[in-house]
DNA sequence: GTTAGCACTCTTATCTAACGAGTGCTAAAT
DNA sequence: ATTTAGCACTCGTTAGATAAGAGTGCTAAC
């Protein structure tokens, strides 16, 4: 294991390259207060904890540099809890004291709170749907043809749709299909929503009309085709202050990776409970090889909602920015707590 | 004026440097098929171009690169109309061949397709919402006091808000509010509803019941606080890829504008009727300088709906380009108006 | 076990020289 | 009166060479 001197270079290694984004030589941590060891004793130490992976050189006599290795054990044994700035915590608590009612609006704010706290840029996954049940169900013709579908669930999250109307469905008949479901399925959670659909309400339909089949078919694609869940990104401008990403073909990939939306949004939903850093290689994306990603969890009960991440480079202001996903994702929980 | 000779040494110049985006040098214009000259009669005539302002040296024996003026010349005069590829054409008659009932769906698809198409990156406003009327407005209570409205158009856009309910205000007199406005207001174009809403229909409601006061003010806030017209962008990183923008800080204050939306949104609701290029320092935001902006407009009848925008360096291709987008609204145009 | 000292390595910045692309001008050719 | 060939000159780019500086690893002394 490694001693408390190792302990105590490896800490300042990366605090300060957190900080200054330069290789780290021997003879500017002795110059810490916190030390009292000759620079050549330091490099002894150094040379033990590159062998052990924990720090690199970038050339034969540079100075060193966490690796992979180094920031997780960081991460996971070396993190004081960071004191936020009262400031930061004010910014946060004024952003939430703003009247807000909607779902979307609280995580849209949260994300750029975010971001604009850290430099870097801000996830948010969510909400899901687990808890939420369908308030009313809606449809309103437009002309002969067409129609939009209106969804409203507790929550006062709207999703809504328009499509065509075929020939053969009269005005009455739409009417009629949407008093039936509403009839069975309001308050019915989302998330069993096209499974009820699909089953016992479509059989029922059936008996009640002829043609239904088309219009059911319709309202169906009308709600469930598309991924529901949306993802909210703030600062994306903000990796391009980053030293690291100088380059602009990482530029570029990163950017495709975010703005693709899917595969990050796996990711996101795969977090669980908890909070929890993904650095450099242990992001299974490509173009994430570089970065870290912090994911925190926020609920409703024992629900888990969605996922709030932060993303960067692997050289991560990892305790401040810990703390402030916590105190943020605990108080989107008290949000949404208190609205139930 | 300018000898057919200038004009073809113009045009070789400026369609060689959009594409190759290096300077043009005399001798490559003399090797040209349909340029008889030498190079040094070449080089002649680029001195006059030159002191006339058309074209640049970047450094005193560099080959010349089109000014701003050349730009404009160019696009004013010189271009020839662009004969699209039959693979663009159906990329985007495939692209609107697909059932879409939606205003939003098309406006997307169509930022997209464009931002493909071209390696620019799109920008799409609108659809203004000049000719919609309201065709519902309802509001559904989530709880003992919070509420969601609803607000459907003719043109099956959708807008919500959720809302707190004052304590003092009872359900029922929700409903009865909504009931009042619905008749009084269904048919009425978008455009107006906010003035209505604040004469008549408030007098109206005063004598109906009483705290009403407050409901309105919240309605009111609902559906006029924000901007209604939206901003659709599409491929943001096609930016990265022209060699004008290899420097980050110049992407950092472009990307920065485009996502304040508010600056953009301005410019492009400016625009009026046909197609515009404003190149370089014809645009007045600070951050492209360095870019050219073509906008062209979609409408319905006689009004204008929404604009649709591509923007790339000044060295942009913009014969094809120009060809693109007047395809492309004319396409909007067109099926906008096959909706009613 | 710790530290001072020193040779060694590698990066970065600066300078120089050579090269090449391209111009402008002059004088010859058409 | 144009057009063109020829040539000197300019400037950016590239490659090498040199020097400075930061930092290491090792050895020997403390």
């Amino acid at each position: 294991m490694l001693t408390n001197r190792q302990l105590l270079v490896l800490q300042v290694i990366i605090d300060e390259f957190i900080q200054t984004a330069q290789p780290i030589g021997s003879r500017s941590i002795a110059k810490k207060e916190d030390v009292s060891f000759s620079s050549a004793t330091i490099r002894n130490e150094m040379a033990d904890l590159e062998e052990m992976g924990f720090i690199e050189k970038t050339h034969s006599s540079s100075g060193r540099v966490p690796s992979e290795k180094g920031y997780r054990f960081y991460v996971d044994h070396l993190l004081s809890p960071f004191r936020l700035s009262k400031s930061d915590l004010n910014i946060i608590t004024d952003t939430f004291e703003k009247e807000m009612v909607e779902f979307e609006q609280v995580v849209q704010k949260s994300a750029q709170v975010l971001s604009n706290l850290t430099n870097y840029t801000s996830i948010i996954l969510g909400p899901e749907v687990f808890e939420t049940k369908l308030k009313q169900l809606q449809i309103i013709s437009l002309s002969a043809h067409t129609a939009v579908a209106i969804l409203v669930t507790n929550t006062g999250h709207v999703e809504h749709r328009s499509f065509s109307v075929p020939a053969k469905i009269r005005p009455s008949d739409l009417e009629k299909m949407v008093n039936i479901l509403n009839e069975r399925l309001v308050g019915v959670p989302i998330i069993q929503l096209h499974e009820k659909l699909s089953t016992e309400i479509a059989l029922l339909l059936h008996s009640y009309m002829e043609d239904v089949d088309l219009a059911y078919q319709y309202l169906q694609s009308a709600f469930f085709d598309e991924q529901q869940v949306k993802l909210y990104v703030g600062g994306k401008t903000n990796i391009l202050m980053q030293p690291e990403f100088k380059d602009i073909e990482k530029i570029r990939s990163l950017y495709s990776v975010i703005e693709q939306e899917d595969e990050i949004a796996d990711l996101l939903r795969a977090a669980t409970g908890g909070l929890k850093v993904s650095i450099g290689q242990e992001n299974k994306i490509d173009a994430m090889q570089d970065c870290s990603l912090i994911t925190a969890t926020y609920s409703l009960g024992d629900n888990q909602l969605g996922t709030i991440a932060l993303l960067g480079p692997t050289r991560m202001e990892y305790s401040r920015v810990i703390s402030l996903l916590n105190v943020l994702s605990s108080r989107l929980t008290k949000t949404f707590h208190s609205w139930y």
